[in-house]
RNA sequence: GGAGAGGUACCGAAGUGGCCAAACGGGGCAGACUGUAAAUCUGCUGGCUUAUGCCUUCAAUGGUUCGAAUCCAUUCCUCUCCA
């Protein structure tokens, strides 16, 4: 068992806020198992690497001997949430929420101690479904509109007229009042300092002392421009296959590998940038498919990029003889056939290293062939009937 | 309740009767260059079996017209100011 001291050396550790450190060393010294409260908004069913950085915390707090209290915003994903958004949030169905969360456990679970000493998890409908219309209005009477203004999303969209639901500011009191009912010591987030914040308030009306609040840096997605997510299509998932992992961490520039490597392994590269990116590549790819499958997927790449030997590349089965845009329609990896034929026409398809650039051709094809088709398609041919 | 401004492709934003599948910018994709990076340059960017072609798009529905994103009517939605 580590001293007080000890645990807040540890926990303070890549965090960007915390509000406020000499609360938590309080709390810490009280010697009780600490109750870390972090929400999930279950829009998302894929967790990415961004998540990661999150809930790698959540575990350091369980393996000091805390207890991470997880709670699947189930009845506010109807709200959905503005946060980062400058446009109002579709509402989700219960049955794609259910399904998220149910996703979302899973893939929590490759980070997270799931002993039941260490994890507590509790969808927030538990006790929204049963509040009143009187109990929501007396829990609204806790904030003012001037107050809700502060926050910068909803100051920043009313400055350029975009319209704001009502039912949005709602939803950092719902959050405040999840802290109320699980009690909780230390909320984690992410970007929701404010929606966290609110929470302190809340509880201290409800006699409660106030959580401390702890908020993480964020990802920023394979662009290295905005925060990793889902609908951006800019993330490395948790569950992708090694090549996926490896070839999406190579991808990214050099900038952005810097700041990939401070936190996801509070670490910073060296050497030569590539071979930086390689090891980070790895890295990630170790952290999710263990030892073997990151010293595989690297040899897999090199094989693949630096030496162009595509031998084990993905198997297509097609006829011998085909028109050149349905064959790479064939692979899956296209929207439509023009977008196949501006590929083509582009010369981003080529037969055994040979340029196809006429989107009218048809093509004789054998067994072994490499095809690709722009960068990331490469296939290997086996011609059928 | 009153007055005014708007809703255009993935996003922002032009277009106000034919030259509009719709300028421009961003994003995305491809090529060159590289380290499969960045930066830069070039091209493409609604769909269609191969098309000086057809189909679907400019909030929705109807209408005027040889012809509409553009004009008219109704409806829905947003913003601003006043009450």
């Amino acid at each position: 068992m580590k001293s007080p001291q000890e645990q807040l050396n540890l926990l303070e550790q890549g965090v960007d806020t915390l509000v406020s450190r000499e609360e938590l060393l309080k709390k810490l010294e009280s010697g009780r198992q600490l109750r870390v409260k972090l929400g999930c908004d279950p829009t998302a069913p894929d967790l990415h690497i961004g998540h990661s950085v999150v809930l790698r915390k959540l575990r350091q707090f369980q393996d000091l001997g805390h207890k991470a209290i997880f709670i699947v915003g189930d009845y506010t994903s109807r709200i959905g949430d503005p946060t980062g958004q400058n446009k109002t949030r579709p509402m989700l169905t219960p049955e794609d929420i259910d399904r998220n969360a149910q996703t979302y456990f899973e893939q929590a679970g490759i980070i997270l101690d799931t002993a039941p000493d260490k994890l507590e998890i509790h969808r927030n409908s538990e006790w929204l479904d049963k509040m009143s219309f009187a109990d929501v209005i007396r829990l609204a009477s806790q904030m003012t509109v001037a107050r809700m203004m502060e926050r910068d999303t909803f100051e920043k969209r009313f400055a350029a007229d975009i319209p704001i639901g009502i039912h949005e500011f709602l939803y950092p009191l719902v959050q405040g009042h999840d802290s109320v009912m699980v009690r909780s010591d230390v909320e984690l987030g992410a970007d929701q300092l404010f929606n966290n914040l609110v929470g302190r308030e809340i509880q201290r009306a409800a006699g409660q002392e106030p959580q401390v609040v702890m908020i993480l840096p964020i990802l920023e997605g394979l662009d290295g421009v905005q925060k990793m997510s889902k609908s951006k299509g800019n993330y490395i998932g948790l569950t992708e296959p090694p090549v996926d992992m490896f070839g999406k961490a190579m991808s990214i520039s050099d900038e952005l590998m810097g700041r990939w490597y401070k936190l996801l392994f509070n670490d910073q590269p060296t050497g030569h940038p590539m071979e930086a990116k390689k090891a980070l590549a790895r890295r990630i790819v170790e952290q999710y498919h263990g030892m073997a499958a990151g010293a595989q997927a690297l040899e897999d790449f090199e094989k693949r990029f630096s030496k162009k030997d595509y031998s084990d590349a993905g198997e297509l089965s097609v006829t011998a003889e085909i028109w050149i845009v349905e064959l790479v329609e064939k692979t899956g990896k296209f929207k439509s056939r023009g977008d196949i034929r501006r590929i083509i026409q582009q010369g981003g398809v080529t037969i055994d290293g040979e340029k196809i650039t006429d989107d009218k051709a048809r093509v004789t094809l054998r067994t072994g062939q490499i095809l690709k088709a722009g960068k990331l398609v490469v296939v290997k041919l086996l011609v059928g009937n």
